[in-house]
DNA sequence: TGTGCTTACGAAAACGTTTTCGTAAGGAGC
DNA sequence: GCTCCTTACGAAAACGTTTTCGTAAGCACA
């Protein structure tokens, strides 16, 4: 039976609207009175019920993060981006409520939503399909979509900057004298991937290094699958002096493909990766890759959460962070 | 301005009483009348708002899971853990609400206790210290601690099979005839580890091979951490044949530096880790290791939680999960 | 017809806050 | 003494449910 505010209010002799007012800071109660009020309630142990000030506010200082953890990379995101998203959360007087789904069934958001439940809402490789988009848009509930960019100026979003990393990633390699760079990319129409693959295709022309086909060689992000593609590299004459792959995962099979093959890297075959995984570290040689700002990313989307809850179907907020090259052992 | 059961119940001619039952599948409702309001609430797209709920029943349907993430491990272990614990708390129709410290200050703890945000506590790798402990007893909050011993019957948790683990990796590596065994320790004292090293030592006890103290080492988890340890080892006359390390990190810096040092894994030295983290599988060769069955812990420790709420202050879970051990190139 | 039982529903209390509005007390100014 | 303002506080409504308890209706039975 822990404490009310109405026991608060009767052991002070007050009224139960100014020892509320006391905790919350109104200007129209005494100074000595707020003292007296806030003393007694840290000595009582004293704090207000979640369910009633929620009932009464209509707001309930949670955040849900909805994420699809059938893919695999958003469970190697997890640890960077989490912690990056809480503490953010925190330091808005906020918590993080989680949801996973394997699918993009709208429902459960849709309940979360109508409960009351949440505030705002980030998204996370999960419901970016245009139905559920324009539905959170008409409700004019928060939500920010975390990680992509997405085609519609109402939404908003906070991406890495994949565009400018690719090309990064390619000039550097450029620079290091490779003119036969391959791309390992991801046919599926994904806008991160085709930012990758432009930055790689634009770095290429402003070098006046020629667009080699063979050389992009489609994959995708699963176990053992950039091997079969790497080994298709190995075999082209002449063979690619560097490989740049769209995703670490793959990069990671690469390297273990090209050392298998008797080749030393950097000095034979240069590889390099994208995103900045932990895993990265544990190769042998080490990873160079395009770091993306997890952390950052986890941390933005929470602020721009608050501008949305502070004006609900105010503008848009889209941005795309800096990615940095992150130069290790392998190129 | 979403729907009421206000306004159902009067689209409804029907009493708010009425309306609440039918939904909550009381029994004293007339099967029609159950229908007839169930088929209304979805075609309004009315859900109960969850602070009104909460602040009735008393109950919130949340369960809090706390986490120290200025260990890096803990991090690690972030993609493995979240998705079964979302998942088995969705199960039970409860969401995750994420606490995030850096140190253990119970203060966090204490308040969305006594606001009653949460019915359940996860306690992941912070929060140990016998007097917050003792708080929660005496509380009779429901928590569980995940992925440790506690040396105190009252209180439950639900841990790997360290001991278990270590002697199945040491018995591997004794009957690949290996004995000159080194293990790479963790000084600090903490149940997981000390466990650990007792599995190796009576590993080797019970196959009557002698124990060499030069061969234990002691290291921590940190970047790099295993390299001097490792480099240490290999000096040693004669050298050791297999590299038993605590934690995968670890043994992934082992790796590392045995391949640097010329030695063949593993011909000439085998290297096993413990804990089963994704990274094990990008390195080359790749990591034996002790996997844990950390999905699992993170189910079991959620349905534990379900006991506890059901009967706050019952007997305490304690739980030791079987490990497995995943035997692939490096042992 | 009166009694008792079952079924289906409704009135109202309760959960614990926050916040609006009203007002008493005290002082200043004339 | 009167009005007017400021300051500090309290009464009460409201947030939206769930759940207890009461009861009317219908039926069976004597």
């Amino acid at each position: 039976m822990p404490t009310n505010i109405r026991d608060l209010a009767q052991e002070l002799q007050l009224s139960l609207a100014t020892v509320s007012k006391a905790l919350n800071g109104y200007e129209d109660v005494a100074a000595e009175t707020r003292d007296l009020v806030t003393r007694k309630a840290r000595e009582r142990g004293y704090t207000p019920r979640a369910a009633a000030r929620n009932l009464r506010r209509g707001r309930t200082d949670k955040i849900a993060l909805f994420l699809n953890t059938g893919i695999d990379y958003v469970v190697d995101y997890l640890g960077a981006i989490i912690p990056g998203a809480v503490r953010s959360a925190q330091g808005f007087g906020q918590s993080l409520l989680l949801y996973t789904q394997t699918d993009a069934d709208p429902e459960p958001l849709r309940q979360v939503c109508r409960a009351g439940e949440i505030d705002g809402i980030i998204l996370f490789a999960t419901h970016y399909d245009q139905e559920t988009i324009d539905e959170l848009l008409a409700s004019r509930f928060p939500f920010v979509v975390m990680g992509r960019v997405i085609e519609d100026e109402r939404v908003s979003y906070v991406a890495p900057d994949n565009y400018g990393g690719a090309y990064a990633a390619t000039t550097h390699l450029l620079e290091q004298g490779h003119q036969r760079i391959a791309f390992l990319s991801r046919p599926e129409l994904d806008t991160a991937h085709e930012a990758r693959s432009r930055g790689y295709r634009d770095a290429l022309q402003a070098a006046s290094v020629p667009l080699d086909e063979r050389l992009i060689v489609p994959t995708y992000i699963e176990p053992n699958s950039g091997r079969a593609p790497t080994q298709a590299l190995l075999a082209l004459e002449p063979r690619p002096t560097a490989i740049f792959a769209f995703h670490d995962q793959v990069a990671i099979d690469v390297i273990r493909e090209v050392t298998a093959a008797g080749l030393a890297i950097p000095r034979d075959v240069a590889v390099m990766g994208f995103d900045g995984l932990r895993a990265g570290w544990m190769t042998r040689p080490t990873l160079s890759t395009v770091r993306q700002p997890l952390e950052r990313i986890g941390e933005r989307v929470v602020e721009i959460i608050q501008g949305q809850i502070a004006a609900p179907g105010g503008p848009a907020v889209q941005e795309e962070l800096p990615v940095t090259l992150e130069l290790r052992e392998s190129a």
